[in-house]
DNA sequence: CGAGGTTTTGAGCGAATTCAATTCCGGTGG
DNA sequence: CCACCGGAATTGAATTCGCTCAAAACCTCG
């Protein structure tokens, strides 16, 4: 644990377009520890009170639901410079599990800090907002999938929202996820999203290499989903 | 179109827990309209840019996406005392229709009140933060249902939300929605819930009279979740 | 090289959709 | 007041899609 630096990732990124004015930040980021974890570290659990909020440096996360009773659903999956795990500021309990993916590096910001932000600074609730509007329009994206969709449509969205979100620069993008959390994410079995995927790969839609793929053929995917969703 | 009583209505169901001056309240709710319209009414159309924000006083409104090209999906119900419509803020285009599922009455609160009420009352944007934390959840918990139950389940479930959600204390609640549009929240064909429903009635697990509904073996639907979502 | 977990593949089954037809219900006009 | 119309709900039969169960092929790591 380092609080170093931190300046220029959790209250910094936070407040994207609100201006924090030098002193306050020097003051409050000594509160803010860095640090890393190992994949598959789970950074709060479903049901716990929250007790503090994470910027992510590096790495993937996924939130998680019901991991108890029935079947989990991937709700959100998170990259670089996401902020995330605020709800302490509203609300009792968990409503999900935040779990890394792969190695990460992560900013935490505990209750009493973000306490402190949201009263003394109201770029922090506005940039708070935005985050949260955009997190919103996420999930509701995951829903329209669901709900809509069958089971290569689900998939075919997937591979190309996620090359968008990690940036077409990448050639060979990286996928931390398992068959079976895909299909967590998606709402499928295992079975399925493997049958799917390495009858993509056989077709050479798309290739895949330790954990990175790389897509081939985007507009046979996009023509998946024409094809996929009834009239 | 009238302002009066809007004081009542918008700005303040909107700043439930922040703490408006009266003198502000009386500058701004002049800007607030007032009004009905009979169900069906589109208040707003996904793809068009924002130019104000509602607070529903009375009826039931459906948000709803993809309207146009694939099969449109419900991402939300609203019910009398919510605000919505205020991605004006962050947004350029809305990502979702609004449509009356009843009679509606609803105060309209222009883009540039919502600006005002953003960077003159810190109380407002604490709220609104709220609002949009509660949605979040909301919209979590659908993608939840979507993703891992099966058509009994989600429509038990369904049931057993709204209920809640309505209050328990009606008897009788409305259910202003038609199979077709439950289909659309649910991400099944009207068939399909038409078939479990009529089966669910003939079986006495509740009863429907005129677009109301009431609940009668809460524990058999209690118990179709239990055995809907794999282990 | 071997162990354990993950991915892949196959076969059979069950669930939900599709297509098609019938019944129900509220509202309208005679 | 009653017959009729049109949209919504219901029901049936066939089909497709995804799931379950089970086994084999693959890695990856020790």
């Amino acid at each position: 644990m380092q609080s170093s630096d931190c300046e220029n990732c959790a209250i910094r990124s936070v407040a994207l377009f609100g201006e924090i004015d030098e002193a306050t930040v020097e003051r409050l980021h000594h509160q803010a520890q860095q640090f890393d974890a190992p994949a598959g570290t789970e950074l709060y659990t479903e049901g716990t009170p929250p007790d503090a909020a994470f910027t992510l440096r590096e790495g993937v996360i996924k939130l998680v639901r019901g991991d108890g009773n029935g079947r989990p659903q991937i709700v959100r999956l998170l990259v670089r410079g996401e902020f995330f795990g605020a709800e302490g500021l509203f609300e009792e309990l968990r409503h999900h599990s935040a779990i890394a993916l792969t190695p990460v590096v992560l900013c935490r910001l505990p209750n009493d800090l973000l306490q402190q932000l949201q009263t003394e600074e109201p770029g922090f609730t506005t940039a708070l907002l935005g985050r949260w509007r955009r997190a919103l329009n996420e999930v509701e994206d995951l829903a329209v999938e669901l709900g809509t969709r069958k089971a290569e449509g689900r998939i075919a969205s997937f591979l190309l929202h996620w090359e968008t979100k990690n940036g077409h620069a990448i050639e060979w993008l990286p996928l931390p996820l398992s068959r079976t959390e895909l299909g967590e994410l998606l709402g499928l079995r295992v079975e399925t999203v493997s049958r799917v995927m390495a009858r993509w790969k056989r077709e050479k839609l798309f290739e895949e290499r330790g954990g990175h793929i790389r897509l081939l053929e985007r507009d046979r995917l996009r023509a998946v989903l024409e094809t996929d969703d009834a009239a």
